[in-house]
DNA sequence: GTGAAAGCGCTAACAC
DNA sequence: GTGTTAGCGCTTTCAC
């Protein structure tokens, strides 16, 4: 018994057959008490461990659902160049680097945990991968690699083209995360960004009587940006605002980039009451510049965010936003992937997840704290 | 063919046996240009998703590595409360809560990203698990079922009983991740804890003239803190200073709890010239108590951490620390599963990566900013 | 409650 | 360069 030991090495040191071998591991409800001790004492002796691709092969499950994140931008670049370096430590000036470009926000850690969490409650593993830079071909093999390895597919919106997925998607059920429908069969998994933005909006009219809020958005392409603005909009128009003679500004989802802009708008004299920003990382950016600028926030302007970020909770002051609940998003979709593949001929399911607007110190102005 | 299609189905439809089709799938240079485009052609209309299963069974290699991280605390308790609701959005007021645990912070999401990277580079897959709060059994379960699935395991520190890991460790290979040897045969990869933190103290021994720093500590069982707090005793020895008169403070690791430890120095007059803190979101939490005392750092108070995270060049000041370089970790995790795999009998590796002392305003005071 | 036997879908020798 | 043939280590009927 040289290697690795087998079902069959287990059986014979027990003295029963393979088949109750695996009844024991899978199914013990089905053998009798003593037998299966027996098999239980031979796998902890021989430190059996089971093959997953066996187990995946004669069973046709793999008890593994597949994450597919988008590119984490320039992580490659990330790369400590000290690390090249021979002395085990450097001691070094670090002066600030002002438009320096932090390790990437891993905004989809939460939903990676999501993910996690609900896998393990349903009693499978986990398999991440990254859409990164790459070539169209090589996601396209990443992707088809990933798929044969799992049962289901949980994709984030934009991580990866289409017309991929739909092959892939005849082979395994593919979960489609805060994206649109576009023609797809896939299960969809959603956020109210259309319902949180509006109400957010809504409140800074009705409560705070603001009648020219200035919209700083996204990148053109982003399908939720683009949510959020209709609901931005529905807001206005529903108050009797037309939303067209409002400017808009165009900060990229970067905090970097909103402080710049911020600045600018501030040099020029042309602030508005209210800045209604399309995520919290721009949100931030703003009360970087307005600070700096010695401007007060909500008395002199009042600035919200979209997300629900922590950071957003350590700025001063504490910014208002709409809490996305990317944890469930995660959960979520671990459970479409497995009620899909229970029940695999059900239509295509949608679900959009509720959000929660916040409201903090950047709009309310100073709240009592909570004890 | 009904169901999906197997190398049969795509030999068929291709005119060739199943071997050649496993040749375009895995060695493409073996097999004639021509039958190569017929038997992509084959996959491509069949839609074709080789089984990770199947193939890892045949060839005895998963193609996948595994993570284990330490069990992100009570992330169970994080599931939003609005998402049974039945409404879109809820809006409500959202006060400061002082003593909030905010969600946990994923310390070793550079880590995972530093595996993702490397594993796709080197043709791998990655699957992950976490710890968490599961019962011995569970965790023993949890841990023996992911080694069934891949080539190689990567643990941090930790994260999972080291028996465990000894009969995981005769099945395939384990890295241990920053934790100290034990009487194990794993390949090892740490940071250089020690040499860093002795570099930060004689750093403000040497250039601030400290000679009476406090320490504060995370958790007793963290051997990273011990090797810190043992860097920082043998800076002062060497400097002739006996560490053991200095006072060391317990702020296990956390803001919130060093915020406290800090105020309550403040409030008895018993703050040093200097805070050393055994990492960054101790420190934070310092720069937090500091700053609500009205206190100036570092001109009444040197502060510093240890990790180097993002948040600290938020801070202000900015925190001096020590930067662990997380993405490398989880690179050479995976670097070492490779090499293993492909030299199994090799020597258990030690690897001690190099770490950086990032002087910041928090001690040195005013920095020019970089352009 | 347990065993015998037939695959699951691939890779890897080995022939040709 | 390509085909034939054995398995890889399990799960799963189906008998008993």
């Amino acid at each position: 018994m040289a290697g690795k030991p087998t079902v069959y090495d287990v059986a014979a040191h027990a003295g029963v057959s393979i088949a109750t071998v695996s009844r024991v591991l899978t199914r013990p409800e089905d053998v009798r008490a003593s037998t299966q001790e027996r098999v239980l004492a031979a796998v902890r002796e021989l430190r059996y461990v089971p093959s997953g691709s066996a187990r995946g092969l004669a069973s046709r499950r793999t008890g593994v659902l597949g994450l597919f994140l988008p590119g984490v931008d320039a992580v490659e670049d990330l790369s400590d160049p000290a690390i090249d370096a021979d002395r085990p430590v450097e001691v070094r000036l670090d002066p600030a680097r002002p438009g320096q470009r932090l390790g990437a926000d891993l905004y989809f850690e939460a939903v990676l945990r999501g993910c996690e969490l609900e896998a393990w409650r349903q009693g499978f593993s986990l398999m991440i991968s990254v859409g990164r830079g790459r070539s169209p071909e090589s996601l396209e093999i990443a992707l088809s690699d990933l798929a044969g390895k799992v049962d289901g597919l949980a994709v984030i919106a934009q991580s990866a083209p289409h017309d991929v997925l739909k092959r892939i998607g005849d082979s395994i059920p593919v979960v489609y995360l805060a994206g649109q429908r576009s023609g797809d069969d896939f299960d969809h998994i959603t956020v109210r960004n259309r319902e949180g933005m509006r109400a957010l909006t809504e409140h800074l009219i009705d409560a705070h009587g603001i009648r020219d809020p200035m919209y700083l958005t996204g990148p053109f392409d982003s399908p939720d940006d683009a949510e959020r603005y209709g609901g931005f909009a529905e807001a206005l128009e529903g108050r009797g605002i037309n939303p067209t003679a409002l400017p808009v500004l165009h900060g990229e989802f970067s905090r970097e980039r909103a402080r710049a802009v911020a600045a600018d708008l501030i040099a020029g004299g042309r602030l508005p009451r209210a800045l209604v920003c399309a995520n919290d990382q721009m949100a931030l950016g703003v009360l970087d510049a307005l600070g700096a600028a010695g401007l007060r926030v909500p008395d002199d302007v009042i600035v919200t965010g979209f997300d629900g970020i922590d950071d957003g909770t350590r700025s001063t002051p504490r910014l208002t936003t709409v809490r996305q609940p990317m944890l469930e998003l995660g959960r979520a979709a671990v459970r479409a992937m497995v009620a899909r593949l229970n029940a695999p001929d059900l239509a295509p399911a949608n679900a959009e997840l509720p959000v929660t607007v916040l409201l903090r110190e950047s709009c309310e102005g100073p709240l009592p704290p909570l004890p």
